[in-house]
DNA sequence: TTTTATCATCGTAATATTGCAATGTAATTA
DNA sequence: TAATTACATTGCAATATTACGATGATAAAA
């Protein structure tokens, strides 16, 4: 009906998955990349660098930085917003978890 | 309006968020945990290790088949699906890339 | 103080996703 | 052949996501 029936899975299963919808849209990849590229922190220049509305683009931002994958902090009138990389290392371990949970019992041709 | 402009962003960015749908349900990340550990290819013993279904099951098999991540081959009156190790091996790479570009410019302390 | 700049939030419209019952299809079995 | 088994597809209903205009809040500039 619409709704992910959570209770079925494993918190792991749940929190990557959760986590997997940060990367499941090209604004929030595009940010994510514009982020670390520019990696002064930059703010709603975004709305330039990417062609989406501000609302649109602080939208993205509010479900990254809900997911803790970037810290934002006030600089005046502007904001900054960066990688949280404390978290980034958390992320990064999850997907190679479930990546060598493959390559280890899955070689090229042992499958099908 | 619901719709993602796919046209503002490179080819990669959103292939890497289509590839990232794979992983964003819970459900499907236990599909592919399942067929990992079953090395055998199981099919629809999904339905009873997994509570949903079996039109929800057979779904979610289809957009893992879609995106390539897995392949299906007829056995008998059931079906034998697998991991697709070669799309894998692929997807690993994108992913990767995402993190090396992180980890490359942004050490724990030179963020914010 | 008034204006401007920078963002966040709200409200709304459009589209996408999730889930399942019902039905269809193909192979197996009785 | 008729019944059964194993899936896929179809057709909803409910919820989630994407996008943006309009509005609000806050800080700097005039």
């Amino acid at each position: 009906m619409g709704i992910t029936k959570t209770d079925l899975f494993t918190a792991e299963q749940n929190e990557l998955a959760q986590l997997a919808k940060a990367f499941a849209h090209p604004a929030r990849i595009a940010i994510l990349q514009y982020l670390v590229k520019s990696k002064s922190c930059i703010n709603g220049t975004l709305v330039q660098e990417l062609g989406l509305a501000q609302a649109t683009i602080s939208q993205h931002l509010r479900e990254l930085k809900d997911l803790g994958l970037i810290k934002g902090s006030i600089e005046g009138a502007s904001i900054s917003y960066c990688i949280n990389s404390q978290k980034w290392d958390q992320v990064q371990g999850l997907f190679n978890g479930l990546f060598d949970q493959v390559n280890n019992s899955c070689s090229s041709d042992s499958c099908c």
